[in-house]
DNA sequence: ATATAGGTCTTGAATCATTCTAAACAATAA
DNA sequence: TTATTGTTTAGAATGATTCAAGACCTATAT
């Protein structure tokens, strides 16, 4: 679990400032993805919900994690060696490191891992770093 | 097309020499791969064959594309702006550049992009960059 | 040359992630 | 209240890939 878990009344605020409708649902999964999971797949969502959650399809949780991509509060990664899709509340840059000996994702600050390029007539939108490798 | 197109027995040799048993199927679909087609889908290949070669069937396209993977002659991406795979017949360490234009992808030269890392205790196994952008 | 054995190819079914459909529901407005 | 609009649901559909079973080849040994 993470460190700042926002009170439900507080993931309402944000859902509403960013234009979703803050239904229970919508709550509920915003609430776990923004601050308890981690890269979370949707599997591991519907897990959570069927755990935490009166009753919810398979449907909504995709539904909703679609919302909170669309409204920016979320960003959708396809890992090279997933082939189901996670749901990240980092929003800022930041590149992913995959330690191949648990399988974990681990965030890596851009201040660590630099980037440069001498590439002429291209204009840069976005850069996906992705390492591989193991944790001493 | 690619400039360097092998003979079909060039082909023959570089499979025996990987520990792949040349079949038709696999001199085809090889060739077509290692010096034809760019980054091309399953489904790409399976298209060039239907026009291409008498007769063959997905499950074979697939089993050779892993054939040559496991041999080392081709790299398999997972690129996340698709949800099928593509495969390389650039085995060295290189870079992609998505033009979001038209969306193709194209080779970057690692010369061209470097990465510098200030990581602690992780030993690297390997790097992918995918830029997204635009060509002027 | 013939037989045998093992690898290869094909068809179609199965699997998995994700999206779609249509109906049931809930909240809101008139 | 009734109409309108948006949301959730169950299950079907889709698309990529793998699996399974049998037919087909090819190499090698007799
Ligand atoms: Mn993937
Ligand atoms: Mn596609
Ligand atoms: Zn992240
Ligand atoms: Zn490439």
């Amino acid at each position: 679990m993470k460190q700042s878990c926002l009170a439900p009344s507080e993931i309402e605020s944000r859902l509403k400032a960013a234009g979703v409708q803050p239904t229970a649902q919508r709550i509920a999964i915003a609430r776990y993805v923004l601050c308890e999971a981690d890269h979370p797949t949707a599997e591991q969502v519907k897990s959570w919900a069927d755990a935490n959650f009166p009753k919810m399809s398979m449907a909504t949780v995709y539904n909703t994690l679609n919302a909170l991509v669309d409204a920016g509060l979320l960003k959708k990664h396809a890992f090279p060696h997933l082939n189901e899709a996670t749901y990240d509340d980092n929003i800022t840059e930041h590149y992913h490191l995959l330690d191949e000996k648990t399988g974990r994702v681990f965030d890596l600050d851009p201040a660590d891992v630099k980037v440069t390029t001498k590439l002429k007539g291209v204009r840069i939108k976005e850069v996906d770093v992705f390492i591989r490798g193991s944790r001493a």
